[in-house]
DNA sequence: AAATTTTTTGCAACCTGGTTGCATTTCATT
DNA sequence: AATGAAATGCAACCAGGTTGCAAAAAATTT
């Protein structure tokens, strides 16, 4: 078998690329939005076992391939990183996640400016997120 | 029984001040960071069943008395809605949630300006959050 | 004040997302 | 081909949360 893109992405982060695996990333690749696990065994369609699903996600996590999506259902969602700097170690990703109200899909997106913030005093300031919620690109022309 | 503070909150809301409801939601006001049901259902430690906490909870969002707080450990954080203007049909909780990396806990903040923020065209904006992450002011006179 | 209705509570059972332990398979290495 | 390490599948489990229903408590009517 050639050595794919996704071949190398799963290799650059320590990650041995195994056929579930690859399939796997490429759901994230070509997904505009996070995925749960719940979604990647629909798409998966019993191709592997669910724990093979959790133990994936749970892989590429530490491995700083993909990231949480914070989801107020309680449920895990996860997206690419962006930023190829992520690792185990540490995630930059930095940017403004947006919760569709009509499709529930969470998007990353790009924003220019994280606003800097002040802290009470005693507080040490870690990271930083923002949550945004609305209507979608998609859902907001179908009405 | 007098009427209490307490009490007349909790009709303010429509919600029936029964003598468990009461207890709730003095732990609330009493608490300076979000509460889980397991937190309430150690310090009510088996005043009620787990149940009634659930539906207490449920109900006090539903009418505005208290606001989810995103957590990423997948669950479910309460805190009061400083603002009283909540209701079951809008939370107007626009603060910042900021989450200690040593105890857990997560503080709802005041903040001063929340960031505008521009998003991508036909994205439709009703809401934005703002999490934080970092050390409390209490853990942070420990070390 | 007794009767009726509505709301709240407790209990048991269930559901769903996620985890763990262990045997088996697959893969890279020698 | 043989060995060792990592990945997978399976079964069982756990924890947070929900649902249905009967009993209890409050509010309301007569």
């Amino acid at each position: 078998m050639t050595t794919t893109m996704t071949d190398e992405k799963l290799r650059n982060h320590s990650i041995r690329p195994t056929a579930i695996r690859k399939t796997i990333l490429d759901l994230f690749i070509s997904s505009g939005y996070a995925l749960s696990h719940a979604d990647i065994e629909k798409l998966l369609d019993n191709q592997c076992d669910r724990v093979t699903i959790y133990r994936t996600l749970e892989r590429f996590e530490q491995q700083g391939l993909i990231h949480k999506v914070p989801d107020n259902s309680n449920i895990n969602k996860y997206a690419v990183c962006a930023d190829t700097s992520c690792t185990s170690q540490e995630h930059h990703d930095e940017h403004l996640h947006f919760t569709c109200e009509q499709c529930g899909n969470i998007f990353c997106l790009n924003i220019m400016n994280m606003p800097t913030l002040e802290l009470p005093s005693g507080y040490l300031l870690n990271r930083i997120s923002l949550e945004a919620e609305g209507v979608c690109k998609e859902c907001n022309e179908m009405n």
